[in-house]
DNA sequence: TACTATAATTGGTCAGACCATCAGATAATC
DNA sequence: GATTATCTGATGGTCTGACCAATTATAGTA
């Protein structure tokens, strides 16, 4: 009975209600935003949270403001950058086909690259963090029996998996990889609930971390790629197998 | 003598002096903003304009604002995302070496797995858009006199070369594409005046886009990838070459 | 009809006030 | 003396109301 109190900014809550109106179409690209003062009388809130919120639109790209003449919606398909990417695979909080084919695609592209350019480029340290990474990977029990309650290790292993792939990033001195992930965790925390029963069908390819990583060691870049290539596609097969059996998305 | 006047909005101006202090190492991470009050003391504009300015930033994740506890600078490394990527690409006006050939290799991974997507999704209006670009591009002179002066044929080349690779983009049907070539945008543009050198060099491929989309138009993915990865090394040669011989990031 | 001047609309800035939260100092308690 | 509770100042969050600046709509004029 008792809820969690929102404790969120004004402000904040002003942003997310445009945001979300704007990515679900309910404020077309093209239209016109209502003025300011006519936000404060809707959202009975003052125009300076409205203004803090429009401003952060306007950042994001989703909205054009310009003096006396109010603010029109943009196609945040055409402006909006990959910062907002998130919002875009679950918009209301559910799962866009769509966006989570993209996110597949996508690090199937990338992984393999940054793999490879880690390897060329990863020094002592990394390694070191990325040993640590790989022992707890693999000391996440998967399957080998059927006690069921290991949601724990699950939700570890997922986070594990960024982890491991934000250090390859990392590792690989490129600022872009770098910067990508940075955008892409709020992906995985978002979206932490719906992912899990794909890494709950990925976990028996636990041991392919070790390779990459032995891979990394002696800078094998071409190893490097081959292999992180072949632990993306896995998981992706693993994300097919559920959408086809109609579990994902829901 | 008489320079132009900044029109931009003061919130603007604040949010922009703030953020190159932050990336230029001027504020550094962990370290507290001054006080709302006091920098609008200092910088003689209204707690308004601040606001504004600060909301941005930390909507870009440059600080991290807490109520009643000030601002605290952030590792932009660890928690900026993508859209960040020009504004470390040019900082204060000037490239950064690292930064660029983040962009470079960037280009040389996911240009061939977008035109890879594209060939396999892209549908006739698509190709109408594409084919208009080629056209032109190949219309573009270049080289084959002395005549100088082709700075505009350049310039055009550069912007249609951008606008190819966007509407693979689009034509790959994955919306990260879309939104990383969305963020990266502002790199071009920014950065138009020192790429030029670069596409001076690499005009002479100007058919290379044409074969590309004769591969797009028969659906051949593997043909389309091979394409683009060569037309992406030989930019990236061009630009090796020059900055080998001292003429870029000047 | 086309152009121009005026008025209304709308975003940009400002000033000052008060509330909510946090951090450090002070006082109370054991 | 150490720990805990409380108080105080600093700082961000919100509000009110006003005025400026740019745009847009309107009315007037040639």
């Amino acid at each position: 009975m008792l809820k969690p109190i929102d404790k969120t900014m004004l402000s904040n809550q002003v942003f997310e209600q445009l945001r979300d109106g704007i990515l679900t179409g309910e404020f077309p690209p093209g239209e016109k935003l209502p003025p300011e003062r006519e936000l404060c009388g809707i959202l009975n809130v003052n125009r300076s949270s409205v203004r803090e919120a429009l401003k952060r639109l306007e950042q994001s790209r989703l909205i054009e403001i310009q003096q006396g003449g109010g603010s029109t919606v943009l196609d945040f398909n055409i402006t909006a950058g990959f910062d907002l990417f998130p919002w875009l695979v679950m918009p209301g909080g559910r799962l866009d086909p769509l966006a989570v084919r993209s996110v597949l695609e996508f690090k199937l592209a990338i992984c393999p690259e940054i793999a490879g350019y880690a390897a060329a480029r990863i020094d002592e340290t990394g390694l070191e963090r990325l040993e640590r990474i790989v022992d707890e990977i693999e000391a996440c029990g998967g399957g080998e029996g059927g006690e069921g309650g290991e949601g724990g290790d699950i939700d570890r292993y997922q986070e594990l998996d960024f982890l491991f792939h934000y250090e390859l990033a990392r590792a690989s001195g490129n600022l872009a990889f770098i910067l990508l992930y940075n955008s892409i965790r709020d992906v995985y925390e978002r979206g932490r609930g719906f992912f899990t029963p794909i890494y709950r069908g990925t976990i028996e390819n636990r041991h392919a971390y070790r390779r990459i990583f032995d891979a990394l060691r002696v800078h094998d870049a071409d190893l490097c790629r081959r292999l992180s290539r072949k632990l993306a596609e896995s998981g992706n097969e693993a994300f097919w197998k559920l959408t086809a059996s109609g579990n994902a998305t829901s």
